[in-house]
DNA sequence: ACAATTTTTGTTTTT
DNA sequence: CAAAAATTGT
């Protein structure tokens, strides 16, 4: 999974670049050519050069799980002298590094006290409140969200927006929402993902002396993936590097842009402000093979607007892309799952090395039930998380707001859970105060129960309310563990838990009860529980969203039809239908030497069948690089009584994994054991000798 | 005010 | 189909 790990053999184009020390650098690099290879080898040389100055670096990736990886390789190939200071090392994602800055800097701009970090459920919750606050129609806060962090992400103030759309059919609601909200962000002392860039940039802006200090310190900047990079985490970057900057990205590999609006090329626009930058490629790759990138290149090189690139490679041409279609989403499933099978017990690649790639989730499904009948192990990625579920979400409140009392949604969230009797109509005078002093519902409830207006039993629970807050707050300089056990303590709702949620909460204690609660706090926002699944042998499934930055062997994309690839949703512009180009490219890449592709005629969406069409994304591939199957329908009286019975209570003498000895070839490992209960047969991997197929009877095997 | 029932909705996903 | 939201009934 991991890309190779050879790192020493490195190309000329790479070797340029790492060497090249006399500006800006913008690196152009196609699918799986070495782009993280580069950056961190840069690093290690230039630590390695002079640990002096470049201790220090800045490092940024997208996601968490690519800076983890990145930091791995980095201290890997920097070799593991213990006086190397890995944890003082600039290399995170911008939101990490952005929170970095702000907690040593916040006084110098008046952030006062201890912040939370929203993440974007939370930034829903509060625009449905504002929606509904403001009588609009609540069922648009998740457009609305994404248009005010779009506006944040372009640094776009509500004041400049007015100024700029004043003449035009602009959405004046949409503004006053945005103003409310940053408003009541400013009131209940959170930041959102956004706020943690911008806020960064302005602090920078305003004191020129603390951006001195990080150009120091950050005496070189390395940043993955830059085609992804918002408006906003560019400025950043503009503000930090002068000729100290290399970037990498390939535009065919952004999948999360037409989902805003349009947004102007970074690519060219680093070009454009760094006058002085170097254009380098990557186009050699080191992962697929040539069948795979004729293919994938035929399919990528239909979009409008992109740099060209000629990826070429020096592996073997390989095996053959195939594309399969079938009558039913079932038999695709049985056909992927008996061809992994057969990959697996000819030898030569393990569960791990094969992946399953689908558009959404819920194809899993049916290829998880052909993965069972077939005994295959498999992880299914990205599906659960444990952060978001409602019970965790509850505790997270409380933690909140033990750091921070005035975290209005947290307090919203919690405060009748455990009822506590408190009504809507209190609740309601609550917000009107806190709406007409301009401060945060805990100060308001406070300031209510001081003044009179109120009965005496509102009063005693709201002050039953605050006094259970201002307990809980005390301190907070205590761990994740003590602070789950105060909130235990003080309030009924851990024993109103069912198992399920107590399992999910012992698990965070187990993960991070040792961190400070702070700490713990930010990492909840600002990190993904992102299930790793190296060293699992299992076959990995996932959304072609979430194999980016990984490679496989063997990859499956199934549900490869119009509708599904590309998604219905996303048909009606170009850009949309670009995208999903580059997603279905994405996937393609993956593959390392086998790419499957399949496709079925009839799929259960939902609870309607669907009759699809197979992709029109195959239209663009070229007949002869590819193997075109289509599979016809088994009749259906033969094929439903062939396969019914889930045959599972046959047991076999050996597991995967468990060591025989064999009178002519030695020692071997049992890679599978499947046929009839008086024939069974087995896999066995004889390293001196190799893969061989036995039946069992005649094997005279010995169990070691 | 809260539970029970009916209606609606439905991508992907990072921070 | 299944979860979440909206509506109705006590």
């Amino acid at each position: 999974m991991s890309e190779n790990l050879s790192l020493d053999k490195l190309s000329e184009q790479q070797e340029a670049a790492i060497e090249y020390m006399e500006g800006p650098v913008l690196v152009l690099a196609g699918a799986g050519c070495g782009k993280t290879q580069l950056i961190t080898h840069k690093y290690a040389r230039l630590y390695n050069k002079d640990r002096e100055k470049y201790s220090t670096m800045l490092a940024v990736a997208l996601t968490n799980k690519a800076a983890d990886e990145m930091r791995d390789r980095i201290a890997y190939a920097i070799g593991s002298d213990p006086s190397n200071n890995l944890k003082g090392m600039w290399v995170g994602t911008f939101y990490s590094q952005c929170n970095r800055i702000l907690l040593k800097e916040k006084a110098a701009i008046g952030i006062t006290g201890d912040y939370v970090i929203y993440d974007s459920e939370d930034q829903c919750r509060l625009i449905r409140h504002i929606l509904n606050d403001m009588k609009l129609y609540e069922a648009l806060y998740k457009g609305v969200a994404s248009k005010i962090s779009y506006f944040k992400s372009s640094l776009l103030t509500p004041d400049e927006l007015f100024s700029t759309y004043n003449n035009f059919d602009f959405d004046e609601k949409l503004l006053k929402v945005y103003v409310r909200y940053q408003d009541e962000m400013r009131r209940t002392n959170a930041l959102d993902y956004d706020d943690l860039i911008s806020y960064t940039i302005r602090l920078f802006e305003e004191n020129p002396d603390i951006l001195n200090k990080y150009r120091e310190i950050f005496s070189y900047i390395l940043v993955d993936e830059f085609q992804d990079t918002s408006y906003a985490q560019y400025q950043f970057l503009k503000l930090l590097a002068t000729n100290n900057i290399l970037v990498a990205g390939d535009d065919d590999q952004t999948i999360y842009k037409s989902r805003d609006f349009e947004s102007e090329n970074i690519l060219a626009k680093f070009e454009a402000d760094f006058d002085n930058a170097r254009l380098m490629r990557l186009e050699q790759s080191f992962r697929c093979t040539q069948n795979i990138l004729k293919v994938s290149g035929s399919v990528i090189s239909k979009n409008t607007y992109r740099k060209q690139k000629i990826l070429w490679t020096d592996k073997q041409s390989g095996e053959k892309v195939c594309h399969y279609w079938f009558m039913a989403e079932e038999d695709e499933a049985k056909y992927i799952a008996k061809n992994i099978k057969d990959l697996y017990l000819k030898g030569n690649y393990a569960y791990s090395d094969i992946a399953i790639l689908y558009r959404v989730n819920l194809q899993s499904r049916v290829i998880e039930e052909a993965l069972k009948n077939e005994r295959i192990p498999f992880k299914v990625i990205g599906s659960s998380m444990i952060y978001h579920k409602r019970e965790t979400k509850d505790l997270i409140s409380y933690l909140r707001l033990m750091w921070n009392k005035d975290d209005n949604v947290s307090i919203r969230w919690i405060i009748n859970q455990p009822n506590r009797g408190i009504t809507v109509n209190t609740l309601n005078k609550i917000e009107n105060e806190a709406k007409k002093e301009g401060i945060s519902i805990y100060k308001a409830i406070v300031k209510l129960c001081a003044a009179k207006g109120l009965s005496t039993s509102v009063k005693e629970k709201l002050n039953n309310f605050i006094a259970l807050l201002d307990l809980l707050s005390e301190n907070k300089s205590i761990t994740l563990s003590e602070a789950i056990k105060l909130v235990g303590t003080h309030t009924s709702y851990i024993e109103a838990l069912d198992e399920n949620a107590l399992n999910d909460i012992s698990e965070i204690m187990f993960r991070s009860g040792n961190l400070p609660l702070g700490e713990f706090l930010s990492d909840v926002s600002l990190t993904t529980t992102n299930d790793d699944v190296r060293g699992m042998s299992c076959v990995s499934l996932m959304t072609l969203y979430n194999v980016k930055g990984m490679e496989f062997p063997v990859v499956f994309i199934s549900g490869l039809e119009d509708g599904l690839i590309p998604y219905f949703k996303a048909t009606e512009t170009s850009e949309e239908l670009d995208e999903e180009r580059r997603l279905f490219y994405l996937g393609m890449t993956r593959a390392r030497d086998i790419l499957f592709m399949t496709g079925a005629k009839k799929r259960r969406l939902y609870a309607k069948f669907q009759n699809q069409e197979p992709s029109r994304f195959l239209k663009d591939i070229p007949k002869d690089c590819c193997l075109w199957i289509e599979k016809n329908a088994i009749p259906a009286n033969v094929a439903s009584k062939a396969q019914p019975q889930p045959q599972q209570p046959v047991e076999f003498p050996y597991n995967t994994g468990c060591r025989v000895k064999h009178p002519k070839w030695g020692v071997g490992v049992i890679r599978d054991c499947y046929g009839e209960k008086n024939d069974i047969k087995v896999t066995v991997n004889f390293p001196n000798v190799g893969v061989k197929r036995l039946a069992l009877k005649y094997a005279n095997l010995e169990k070691i």
